[in-house]
DNA sequence: GATCCACGGGAATACACGGATG
DNA sequence: CATCCGTGTATTCCCGTGGATC
């Protein structure tokens, strides 16, 4: 046996005891190429897009439903699907094999507003997404950039964008939404969100998609994503009690999961035990904002996270902690006050009455404790 | 020289409480 | 007793500046 093979064996041997063998299979954040037990919304989005196939181009969609219900996973696996069915014959259509592609003149690109709430930074990142090099952050004028996306266009069909998280905190809404897509006639839009059409602030799009909250799906969902994600898969027991707990939102579940994996990998644990289990539903707190948003948030925004986690002992005031942050990392104690307040106020954070020794004089302190999956946060974070 | 936007810092406003006032 | 006022904090709001880039 030379040394290779037995490095090999070694190799097998850990992977074969290790508790979780793909953490992006556990992630909430990572959303699956086909995402379980939605197939009507898909059709429902495909029925409306259906007029591309003929060249013409399909209305606005407004997909919306609650917190965890697969929208973002159904946007962004079926925009992933037809920009690569597209981009393929894309190369090769240009002039005379029109006939090749059928939907040869479309574009499709997603986009999360979380990170493209301005109209510069959407027009960047549509563009970014159609031509090959790389279209610069700054230093160039939105006009600029809305010329040159109009030059790209002029030569399309159309472009279709799906746009994830409209009208949330921070990010745009469906006016502006079309305020910034006005100069583009040949652009059509799958919005996605989470408000009901009806609390919409501008006039509803032409077709709207309920997507309706998870029931029993979600122990598919924990089944399918524990057997890629863990060595020994996911006890059914097990993934029926967690889908009970989190009350239809797959996020919620997965986060549980995720968290309840790392405990037990940093335990040294060979299975998950209930233990686990618990520490990891403790992470998570209900009615919370899923990994994702504070995932795309600035990245001294996460830092500001990642260190309150460290420093925080609960019963500290928000000016305390802000000092014992703003210490630790090169961020001043009014900047880390100012975003604490900030994320506090979009509930990433949550304010919470402290209890105050000093005297009785002033407005009362209060702490900041976390609204996102710890441990999954933790995870993601440690490893970069 | 122009661009966008994250930072910093400070001004304005909100809140808590005790004491004064009607 | 209800309301107002003054003082001390906490919180929110706002805008100028500067880094990084074109």
């Amino acid at each position: 046996m030379d040394l290779t093979e037995r490095i090999e064996r070694r190799r097998n041997h850990r992977y074969e005891n290790r508790l979780v063998v793909d953490w992006d299979a556990l992630n909430p954040a990572v959303h699956l190429s086909e995402p379980v037990g939605r197939e009507f919304v898909f059709e429902a989005i495909l029925d409306a897009a259906d007029p591309i196939f003929d060249g013409q181009l399909p209305p606005n969609v407004y997909v919306w439903g609650p917190a965890g219900s697969g929208k973002s996973a159904i946007v962004t696996s079926l925009y992933s699907a037809l920009q690569q069915t597209v981009s393929r014959g894309q190369r090769t259509f240009h002039t005379a094999t029109r006939a090749d592609s059928l939907l040869g003149g479309f574009h499709f690109v997603y986009v999360d507003t979380r990170r493209t709430a301005s109209r510069f930074k959407l027009y960047q990142q549509l563009l970014n997404a159609l031509v090959d090099d790389k279209v610069p952050e700054r230093g160039i004028g939105t006009g600029e950039l809305e010329d040159r996306l109009q030059a790209e266009l002029a030569s399309a069909d159309g472009l279709l964008v799906g746009v994830d998280h409209v009208d949330m905190d921070e990010t745009l809404d469906i006016a502006e939404l079309r305020e910034f897509l006005a100069p583009f006639p040949k652009v059509r839009w799958t919005a996605v969100g989470r408000t009901p059409p009806d609390d919409l602030d501008s006039h509803p799009p032409e077709v709207e998609i309920q997507v309706p909250s998870y029931n029993y799906e979600i122990v598919d969902i924990l089944t399918t994503r524990g057997t890629s994600g863990l060595s020994k898969g996911l006890d059914h027991t097990q993934a029926k009690a967690l889908a009970e707990w989190s009350d239809g939102n797959a996020h919620d579940a997965l986060a549980a999961l995720f968290g309840a994996a790392s405990v037990a990998e940093a335990d040294d644990a060979k299975t998950l035990r209930d233990e686990d289990l618990e520490a990891g539903k403790e992470a998570v707190p209900k009615g919370g904002v899923p990994i994702g948003r504070v995932l795309t948030l600035p990245e001294n925004k996460q830092l500001v996270l990642r260190t309150l986690l460290d420093v925080s002992d609960s019963e500290q005031s928000i000016d305390t902690a802000a000092d014992a942050i703003a210490a630790e990392t090169d961020l001043s104690p009014g900047t880390v006050r100012r975003y604490i307040y900030e994320l506090a106020q979009h509930d990433v954070l949550e304010r919470r009455e402290v209890a105050v020794e000093t005297g009785t004089a002033g407005r009362r302190p209060s702490g900041a404790v976390p609204r996102f999956p710890t441990l999954v946060f933790e995870r993601l974070h440690s490893g970069t």
